[in-house]
DNA sequence: GTAATAGTTTTCGTATACGATTTCGTACTC
DNA sequence: GAGTACGAAATCGTATACGAAAACTATTAC
């Protein structure tokens, strides 16, 4: 009957949940920017629930960050600041160099494998230019290191830290093709690391500082191109 | 008028945020421990408000690790786990650890006093046997190395940290005696590390090494005890 | 005596409704 | 003409109510 159809095929049942999906799939993939006034009766009707289990899911997005939430007032998409990416980037650099090296034992072969193959995709396509699936790519590599992380709360630390980039990267910030073809390489060098059997600080270093070097390319570009903070 | 007064005096306005206060302040002192029962309607009557308001709160609770929570079921105070224990003081060790190393270089000599008295006070409270005072000590000294953390995010992780062992510790772990004198010599070292200004690497690796220590000396006495894990 | 089942009770999930608060627009005054 | 005050509209916050799902209990069949 009803089951209504939200964005991508998540029929987990509960409203609140149906809403939380939807609302995140939004934010994440741009269709609700950052600054968007997400106003509650609205998403309801939209999504054909009432109020209760919306708020309840913007709650959710407010505890992850990906929107800001104001008494009394409502709520918008949060992003956009240059110094919450900084945040998010440098925290995200600490998590995932954690957990690479406490993932790092337990790759296998296999993994390291498939971690490659990813990897050599996204050289094809920094030469057709395609930064949305290199996009989709860098996850899938990361993903391979990270999924046997014995951890689940440092887990779950990446994952939001890469919803929040997510939703960021989607609007504001841009491809930067130098940086891409380093981080392939890193990638790469990564790998090695890994199936040579090096020391967990030596992988935890390599890993903080790939995404410390991501963080220092934009931040290098947005000074060059003084880069105008838009204003939330 | 009403102004129902809540546990701690929590009087934000939000009904929604008492109840948050309320029953927060009640897993981490211990009177919910862990496998309690969390019933909407019985807390919304105890705290006066209806149970909108309740849920919202045990969700938010839920969303930072201090109760787990079952579609159709309903909410319990999480805890007990030893494997939970495990992993919360891994990832804070790592959080502490980037927390100090970030935090170092804007710590002024006020500080390092300050932290210093807090320590000699820790000593005394291990002569007059006094845990409780000794663990909120404990907090306040890291409170003096966090304050200045640049980082509002990773302080944000270390202080959600800090309430899932408060509500674990208040009712399974026992204080470890041994351990406590070790924890206080480690924080006078940290502290000459500080002021001498060693490398944030090496500040790093002691700051976690400390949290990392008292992991091991829980565990030890798990195993020696024959820590029977108490089930959910 | 045990296991399965039907009925009852408890508790959750969410729709609806209404009071409270903020915001926006308009008119009025200086 | 600019600023302020007042009123209307929009939006949030929460109480209440009811349907749905799960848990519990008692009963019956084997």
């Amino acid at each position: 009957m009803t089951e209504t159809v939200t964005a991508a095929g998540t029929s987990t049942g509960s409203k609140s949940e149906q809403a939380y999906a939807a609302v995140k799939a939004r934010i994440i993939d741009g269709a609700y920017s950052p600054g968007y006034r997400l106003v509650l009766a609205k998403i309801a009707e939209d999504l054909g629930v009432s109020v209760v289990p919306v708020r309840e899911a913007i709650r959710r997005l407010e505890a992850e960050g990906l929107v800001k939430f104001e008494r009394n007032v409502g709520a918008t998409v949060s992003g956009i600041d240059p110094t919450e990416y900084l945040y998010t980037m440098q925290t995200l650099s600490i998590i995932e160099g954690a957990a690479t090296a406490l993932s790092a034992p337990l790759i296998g072969e296999a993994d390291i494998a498939r971690a490659r193959a990813v990897n050599a995709e996204m050289r094809d396509c920094l030469q057709h230019f395609d930064p949305v699936r290199f996009t989709q790519l860098n996850q899938d590599f990361h993903s391979v290191l990270f999924e046997h992380c014995p951890n689940p709360h440092i887990l779950d630390l990446v994952h939001r830290g890469w919803n929040r980039l997510a939703a960021l990267r989607s609007s504001t910030f841009r491809f930067v093709p130098g940086r891409a073809h380093q981080s392939v390489d890193e990638h790469e060098a990564l790998l090695r690391l890994i199936e040579t059997g090096a020391s967990a600080d030596d992988i935890e270093k390599a890993a903080r500082l790939h995404r410390s070097a991501t963080l220092d390319a934009y931040l290098a570009q947005a000074a060059a191109t003084d880069h105008h903070t838009p204003q939330q």
